[in-house]
DNA sequence: GCATCGCTTTGAAACATTTTGAACATATTA
DNA sequence: TAATATGTTCAAAATGTTTCAAAGCGATGC
């Protein structure tokens, strides 16, 4: 194995899981102990990583995101994955669609390659870092003030950039939904934006997993009504869903 | 096998496997280490790749450790390393500064860490991915149209964000700059949203490295005049040095 | 057609440099 | 204290660079 496959192998696995350990990568990046050894030397000096006593961490910073989004992502993963791949079929060849933070939605946009042509705008730094290099897709990073736990753009400046766009399409994320409160999330900010985005777009799917019903979160973003779509996992409890079916919502079982 | 037959086997195998080593190449393309030595070399001139020890790696990789590899490598790394250290004096501890695109002013961006608080705004997705974890420092991403070369927003939604903010220092780059022409660059949108950057700052201060003198790029962004100081290396021709210097430009040599 | 010339490409050898794997003494942990 | 990991040092192996002669190839003239 090359040098510099060996550095992005620890690298990409230290990204993974937070740490690694020599006996570890022994046999998998190369026979030679030292050889490890040295590597870590030198990604320690380019501060990619952290030696400890027998292996390293990923640095400081973002030991912890990874490990919150990691830990997000992992919650309910398999069902996010079926989520995602089932709003799919909402998204159609050359249109343009706005994207939301949230682990589902990131699920929906690793999926975005198999078209031919999209313009997406999103919210989300980690949205916009995955599609940076998708040459199918034209990318509008809607900006502002980032929020460090989402990851994601809001505030005043986010809130006037989706005024002025239009779009078909909205995959919508929430903390909590309940058909009396409707969709809430936690950040204030967050609220607004995708309140805005929501008047912008001509219909909203709601991505959540089958957790977030009968969830309480602090801010209210809208009714249900102003939703078109839901889609959400098989686990989602029947009456629940009947319930908000009776309200003319579409829902979508994952 | 035929020389340009070797180039595309090179080629498309490094687009399957983004990495190859000579040593998987001979006894394919040919029996000679030489020849495959001069293939890549050249296949480096042309910017189809970038050479490693053993092997050669994809040009434009999608991974963060694959493109800092690529910014190493390049002759002036060394340097603009030198002019973001010498670019810190103009930071002052709770500020707001504006950062372009470019890789000279990421290296800046990831000098901040050793400020207590900050207020960032930066068009680089670079560097905002950079800085995403960063609690000394507030985020503002401008948004807009991502050019996928420069992974920099920029178009009307950019300037319409630009125009609205203000801050105290706007450290920016650009592709050639001489006495007669000022700045220039090559993308003539970016070239408008950093002059929107520069009307809404008190102070420009431009970070190039000393290859950019005397260079002409396509798009002209501003007159000299309209910078208060350029950090360069100390490698810059002296002649052009006091040239600029009589025009009542400061300059620090890093 | 074929020999010759000039140019480019190729393969190999010599030498410089870097990387690697192993050995051993030292430090750290349980 | 035993076990494990680390740092250091060194020779061997691998890779890069430079140089050079032989082979390949097209153009030209006979």
């Amino acid at each position: 194995m090359l040098q510099i496959e060996r550095y992005h192998h620890i690298v990409s696995e230290l990204e993974k899981h937070g740490s690694i350990s020599i006996k570890n990568l022994m046999n998998v990046v190369s026979p030679s102990r030292s050889t490890i050894r040295r590597d870590l030397l030198e990604l320690e000096k380019m501060h990619k990583l952290v030696r400890t006593r027998g292996g390293a961490v990923a640095v400081g910073n973002n030991t912890d995101f990874m490990r919150e989004f990691e830990y997000r992502k992992n919650q309910q993963h398999e069902e996010k994955l079926r989520i995602a791949h089932a709003a799919l079929q909402f998204v159609n060849e050359q249109e343009a669609i706005l994207i939301d933070e949230g682990s589902t939605s990131f699920e929906l946009a690793k999926l975005l390659g198999r078209f031919r042509s999209l313009t997406v705008a999103t919210c989300s730094l980690n949205i916009a870092w995955e599609l940076r290099c998708a040459e199918n897709i034209e990318l509008l990073v809607i900006g502002g003030m980032m929020k460090r736990k989402s990851l994601s753009m809001s505030g005043s400046i986010a809130e006037q950039t989706v005024r002025g766009i239009s779009s078909n399409r909205f995959f919508m994320t929430a903390d909590g939904v309940n058909a009396e409160q409707g969709c809430m999330c936690y950040g204030a900010e967050e609220a607004t934006v995708k309140r805005s985005m929501i008047k912008s777009v001509k219909e909203t799917i709601l991505l959540v997993d089958h957790t977030k019903f009968n969830k309480n979160a602090l801010i209210n973003i809208c009714e249900l009504k102003d939703l078109n779509t839901i889609v959400t996992g098989k686990e989602a409890d029947r009456k629940i869903v009947s319930r908000i079916q009776s309200l003319g919502i579409n829902i979508v079982l994952a």
